[in-house]
RNA sequence: GGGCGAUUAGCUCAAUUGGCUAGAGCACUUGCCUUACAAGCAAGGGGUCAUAGGUUCGAGUCCUAUAUCGCCCA
C-alpha cells in the first residue's frame, strides 16, 4: 500500500498545472463542425478595467459549470471570451494616471490621448483574464475579442449605418442626462436615483401689474430659477384660474414670465404653481414645446454657470445654488422653506450629480425594436431563468424612452457621421467618405461623439462571430445557447442584445437567460471599494483553491437569490476538497496489487454493497443530470456532496474495507476494487464542471492505477483528460431502489446499536452480541446481511430473526416493525435505559396524537385521496404496535 | 408612489409546487489521534416555519392584510 498522494490536499500543486495542460492540448477551442451540435455561450465581457471581484467569481463558475457539462455531454462547446472597452470608465482611469503626471487629457489633444489608452490597454487590459484563468474557465481563448477590435467596431459602424438608413437612429435637440464631471450624456439607465433629504424653497414671483403681490412657486432646484421662462399651474386648479395669462417678474433677473396653463401640472405638489425651465428639467422641456418658449440654458458642460446667470456666471451650480438662495432671502423673496425628501440622479460611473441639460445628441428610436423584444419574450424565444426576470425586462421595454447613444468624449467607437463644411449636409457612412453626399464638397468634419459602450456590447452575441462577415462561426454558433448574467444588466444589455440580434440578424441572440444573484457581504450590503467589505476571490483561491471557492459559491446559490458572504464560507468547499482527496487516497492504495491479474467480474458477482452503491451512484447521476438541465446549480451540486461524502465516503467504503484488507476470497476482493474504482471514476466525472482542478488530477492517478493493476472497470478511459471525457450515462440496470430501501434499513439498525454503546458509554472497539427480531409481516430479508450488520456496528454473536425474546438486561431500541437488543449484563444502565425509552415513547405518542387528529376528522376519510387515508391508517397501526412494544421494554426494566 | 424579493434551528440557506415526524452546511454537546481524511470519525441536542385572518380533509407551501429588511423603477 502507497500512494503519491499527501495526507492533505494542496491546491497550489496542481491548478497551474491542468490549466496549461487544457490550453496546451486546444481543450476549450472549439471550431465549426456541421456533425456535431453546437452549445454556446458568450461571456459578459468584464470592463478592461475590470480586477476580478466575486460577482465576476460567480458569474463565470457558472458559465464554466455549464459549458464543460455540455462540453462532457458531446456538444461542441464555445464559450466565446473577450473584454469590453467600456468608455467612461476607461476614459476616467488612464485621466486619473495622467493626473498623477499633471497632464489633462484637453492638453494631450484626442488623437494622443487615444493613443495613451491603447497603451493602458494593451499593459493592463489583460489583467482580468489572467483572473478568470485561475478560476479554472474553460473559454476559448483563441477566439478573445475585444469590443474595439477592428472587427467589432467594423460591426458598430456597419450597425449605426443600418439603423439610420432604416430611420431608427436620428439626432435631435432634447434634454439629456448629463454628468458635469465626466462631461458626457448619458443613457437614462445609467443614472442612479437616490433619494435625499433636500429642500422645498417656496419662492415668490411678483406680478408685473402688481409687484406687492405675489405667485409663490415651489423647487427643489432654486438655481435653476435663472433659466426660467414662465410659470405654470394646472388649468383645472381654481386658486389660480384667474391667473393664467397674466405676467410675471422672475427675481433677481428681472425677465418677465406668462402665467401658462399646462394639465402636466399636479396641483398637489408643492403650491400647485411650477417654474418651468425647459432648458433644465425633462418636463418643462416638453411643456416648453407645447406653449413655444425658447429655452434658456444657463450652465456650461462643466456645471458652471453661464453668461445667461449674469452675476452668478462662473460659479459652480452648487454654490450658485447656496449664493442664489441668500440673495433671495435678503430680498425677500423666499416665502418658506421645508424639508423635502426627493430621489436625485447620480451617474452610475463617477456618482456625481445629473444634471437634466439640454442638448444636441445622437437617438435610436426604441419603439419598434422594443416591441420586436417584447415579443420575442412573449413567445418564448427567449426564457429567462428564474422566469420571474422576464416581467422586470418586460417592463423595462413597455415604457423605454429613446436612447441617448452619443457620448462626448474620446474613448469608444466614434460615430461615423460627417458634416459637409460647405452646405451642412450629414453624411453617415461606414467608410470616411471623401465628398459631401449632397454638394459634393470635400471638407468634411466627423461628428466629434463616440457611441455608448453598450452600443456595441448590445452587438457582442453576433460581432465576435465575425459579423458583418459572413463567417463559419456566424453560421454555426448564432444564435447561441444560454447567457449567464446578473440581474443588474438586464435592461443595460441583456435586452439591448435582444432588440439589435433581431434588428440586425433577424434571431434572438440566444435562448436561455440565466440571471443569477448578487453577492453581498456577511450583512447583506453590496460589496464596494468605498465600504472596504469586498472579498478577493484570488486572495480565497490562494489560500482555500480554485475548487474550493467554486464549490463553496456553488452551494450557496440557490435560485436566484442573493448570496450573502463571508471568508469562512470557504471552509466547506476546501474541507469538501480534502474529503475527496483522501477518499482518492484510499482507493488508490487499495487499488494496488502485488500480482495484477485481469479477472472478469459478473454482476453475480457483487455483493450487497456493491449493488446499493451502484444504485445510489446512478440515483445521483441522474438527478445532477437533470437539475443542471434546470439550472439548478446548487441542488446538482448538493446531491454530488451528499453522495460522495454520505453514502461513498461514510459506508461504501467502509463496508468493504474487510473485503479490501481480509478478502475471503481473491475474486471478491477484485470485485470490491472494481466497484470502488467504477464508481470513483463516475463520480469524478459528475464533479468536474463543478471542480475540474482536483477531478483532473485524481482522474489521472485513477486512470494508471487502473491500468497497472489490471482492473477493468468497463468505463471508457481513452480521453487525454477528463475534461474531455463523456458525462456517464444512467444505466437503468443498476437502478435497484429495494437495495436502497433495504440499506436505510441497515444503516438505522448499526445506527441504534452504536447510539446504545454512546449513551451506555461501551467503546467502540468493544464487540456486542445483538439480537435482531422481526414482526412475522416484515418483508425484508434481513439474514442475507449479517455479516454487513456485524462488522459495521462491532458485533461478535449476531442472531436475527422473527419474534425473538428478549435476552435479560438487554438494552433495546424499537426500529418499527424491527427490535434490536444488545445484552449488557453488569454493564447497562437501567436508569439510562429507562430514560431512552421513556422518551421514545413520548415520540411515538406525540406522533400518533398527530396521526388520529387526522383520522378522527371525518372530512379526512372522505375528501383525502385514498392512498392517503391508507397511509395514515397504515402508519396509525405501526405506531400502536411500536408503542406495545416499547411499554414492554419500560415494564421489563420496572 | 409602483413593482419584485425575503422573513424557517444560534448563523447561512433548502423543502421536488398542498400530503410520512420540516432538511443541510457551519456553530453547539458527548466520545474517539480506529491504518484515507482531526480540514476527520461516531452518537446527539436544537425549529409555535415573521404576525393576524382566510381557503382546505390537510398550509412552511395558496389567498388577504400587517410588520420588518433588501433590491429595482418613477
Amino acid at each position: 500500500m502507497q500512494t503519491s498522494l499527501s495526507p492533505q490536499y494542496n491546491p497550489k500543486e496542481i491548478e497551474d498545472k491542468w490549466y496549461h495542460f487544457w490550453e496546451n492540448e486546444g481543450s476549450f477551442h472549439s471550431v465549426p463542425d456541421t456533425s456535431k451540435e453546437p452549445y454556446t455561450i458568450v461571456i459578459p465581457p468584464p470592463n478592461v478595467t475590470g480586477v476580478l471581484h466575486m460577482g465576476h467569481a460567480l458569474n463565470n463558475i457558472l458559465q464554466d459549470i455549464v459549458i464543460r457539462w455540455r462540453r462532457m455531454q458531446g456538444y461542441n462547446a464555445l464559450w466565446m471570451p473577450g473584454t469590453d472597452h467600456a468608455g467612461i470608465a476607461t476614459q476616467n482611469v488612464v485621466e486619473r494616471e495622467l493626473a498623477t503626471k499633471r497632464i489633462k487629457r484637453d492638453e494631450l489633444g484626442r488623437e494622443r490621448f487615444v493613443e495613451e489608452v491603447w497603451k493602458w490597454k494593451h499593459k493592463y487590459g489583460s489583467t482580468i483574464i489572467q483572473q478568470l484563468k485561475k478560476l479554472g474557465s474553460s473559454c476559448d481563448w483563441a477566439r478573445e475579442r475585444f469590443t474595439m477590435d477592428e472587427g467589432l467596431s467594423a460591426a458598430v459602424k456597419e450597425t449605426f449605418v443600418r439603423l439610420y438608413k432604416r430611420g431608427l437612429i436620428y439626432k435631435g435637440t432634447y434634454i439629456i442626462n448629463w454628468c458635469p464631471r465626466c462631461r458626457t450624456a448619458l443613457a437614462d439607465d445609467e443614472v442612479e436615483h437616490e433619494e435625499h433629504e433636500g429642500h422645498l424653497w417656496h419662492i415668490k414671483y411678483p406680478f408685473k401689474d402688481a409687484p406687492h403681490l405675489f405667485l409663490i412657486v415651489a423647487t427643489t432646484r432654486p438655481e435653476t430659477l435663472l433659466g426660467d421662462v414662465a410659470v405654470a399651474v394646472n388649468p383645472r386648479d381654481d386658486r389660480y384660474k384667474d391667473m393664467i395669462g397674466e405676467t410675471l417678474t422672475l427675481p433677481i433677473v428681472g425677465r418677465e414670465l406668462p402665467v401658462i396653463a399646462d394639465e402636466f401640472v399636479d396641483p398637489s405638489f408643492g403650491t400647485g404653481a411650477v417654474k418651468v425651465t425647459p432648458a433644465h428639467d425633462p418636463n418643462d422641456f416638453e411643456m416648453g414645446k407645447r406653449h413655444n418658449l425658447t429655452p434658456v440654458v444657463i450652465m456650461q458642460e462643466n456645471g458652471v454657470m453661464n453668461e445667461c446667470a449674469g452675476d452668478y456666471e462662473g460659479m459652480d451650480r452648487f454654490e450658485c445654488r447656496d449664493a442664489l438662495v441668500e440673495e433671495l432671502k435678503l430680498k425677500k423673496f423666499i416665502e418658506m422653506v421645508t424639508p423635502h425628501q426627493h430621489s436625485v440622479g447620480h451617474c452610475y460611473r463617477c456618482h456625481c450629480v445629473i444634471e437634466p441639460y439640454l442638448s444636441e445628441q445622437w437617438f435610436i428610436r426604441m419603439r419598434p425594436l422594443a416591441d420586436a423584444a417584447i415579443k420575442a419574450s412573449q413567445n418564448k424565444s427567449v426564457i429567462f431563468f428564474p422566469e420571474r426576470w422576464e416581467k422586470i425586462y418586460l417592463s423595462w421595454l413597455e415604457n423605454v424612452r429613446d436612447w441617448c447613444i452619443s457620448r462626448q468624449i474620446w474613448w469608444g467607437h466614434r460615430i461615423p457621421a460627417w458634416y459637409c463644411q460647405d452646405c451642412g449636409e450629414v453624411t453617415v457612412a461606414g467608410d470616411t467618405p471623401v465628398k459631401c453626399s449632397k454638394c459634393s464638397g470635400v471638407t468634411l468634419k466627423q461628428d466629434e461623439d463616440v457611441l455608448d459602450t453598450w452600443f456595441s456590447s448590445a452587438l457582442w452575441p453576433f460581432s465576435t462571430m465575425g459579423w458583418p462577415a459572413e463567417t463559419p462561426e456566424l453560421r454555426y454558433y448564432y444564435p447561441t445557447s444560454t447567457l449567464v448574467t446578473d440581474r443588474g444588466i438586464i435592461y443595460f444589455w441583456v435586452a439591448r442584445m435582444v432588440m439589435m440580434g433581431l434588428e440586425i440578424m433577424n434571431h434572438v441572440p440566444f435562448t436561455n437567460v440565466y440571471i443569477h444573484g448578487t453577492i453581498l457581504d456577511e450583512q447583506g450590503r453590496k460589496m464596494s471599494k468605498s465600504l472596504g467589505n469586498g472579498i478577493d476571490p484570488l486572495l480565497m483561491i490562494d489560500q482555500y483553491g480554485a475548487d474550493a471557492l467554486r464549490f463553496s459559491i456553488i452551494v450557496l446559490t440557490t435560485e436566484g437569490q442573493d448570496i450573502k458572504l463571508s471568508e469562512s464560507r470557504f471552509e466547506m468547499g476546501r474541507n469538501f476538497s480534502n474529503k475527496l482527496w483522501n477518499a482518492a487516497r484510499f482507493i488508490l492504495m487499495n487499488l494496488e496489487e502485488e500480482h495484477p491479474q485481469e479477472m472478469n467480474i459478473e454482476s453475480i458477482d457483487y455483493q450487497f454493497e456493491d449493488t446499493w452503491i451502484l444504485s445510489r451512484l446512478t440515483t445521483t447521476v441522474k438527478a445532477c443530470t437533470l437539475y443542471l438541465e434546470q439550472f439548478k446549480f446548487n441542488d446538482a451540486a448538493m446531491k454530488i456532496y451528499d453522495f460522495m461524502w454520505h453514502s461513498f465516503c461514510d459506508w461504501y467504503l467502509e463496508i468493504i474495507k474487510t473485503r479490501l484488507y481480509n478478502p475471503v476470497s481473491h475474486k471478491d476482493k477484485k470485485v470490491a476494487q472494481t466497484i470502488l474504482a467504477k464508481v470513483f471514476h463516475q463520480m469524478l466525472q459528475v464533479l468536474h464542471p463543478f471542480v475540474p482542478f482536483i477531478t483532473e488530477e485524481l482522474w489521472h492517478h485513477l486512470k494508471s492505477t487502473v491500468v497497472k493493476n489490471r482492473i477493468n472497470i468497463h468505463e471508457n478511459m481513452h480521453s487525454k483528460c477528463i475534461m474531455g471525457s463523456f458525462w456517464p450515462k444512467v444505466d437503468k440496470r443498476y437502478e435497484d431502489p429495494s437495495a436502497e430501501e433495504i440499506m436505510i434499513i441497515l444503516q438505522d439498525i448499526i445506527r441504534a446499536i452504536r447510539n446504545i454503546r454512546s449513551k451506555m458509554n461501551i467503546r467502540d472497539k468493544q464487540m456486542l452480541s445483538t439480537v435482531i427480531s422481526l414482526s412475522e409481516d416484515v418483508k425484508y430479508e434481513l439474514s442475507g446481511h449479517s455479516d454487513l450488520l456485524k462488522r459495521m456496528a462491532n458485533i461478535d454473536h449476531l442472531e436475527i430473526g422473527v419474534n425473538l425474546t428478549k435476552p435479560a438486561n438487554a438494552a433495546c431500541e424499537v426500529l418499527g416493525k424491527i427490535q434490536a437488543f444488545v445484552p449488557l449484563t453488569g454493564i447497562i444502565d437501567p436508569v439510562t435505559e429507562k430514560e431512552r425509552q421513556t422518551k421514545h415513547l413520548k415520540q411515538l405518542e406525540d406522533h400518533l396524537m398527530v396521526v388520529r387528529g387526522k383520522l378522527e376528522n371525518k372530512n379526512f376519510a372522505v375528501r383525502a385521496p385514498a392512498h392517503v387515508v391508507a397511509m395514515e391508517q397504515n402508519r396509525e397501526k405501526e405506531l400502536l404496535e411500536q408503542i406495545t412494544k416499547v411499554k414492554l421494554i419500560l415494564n421489563d426494566l420496572g
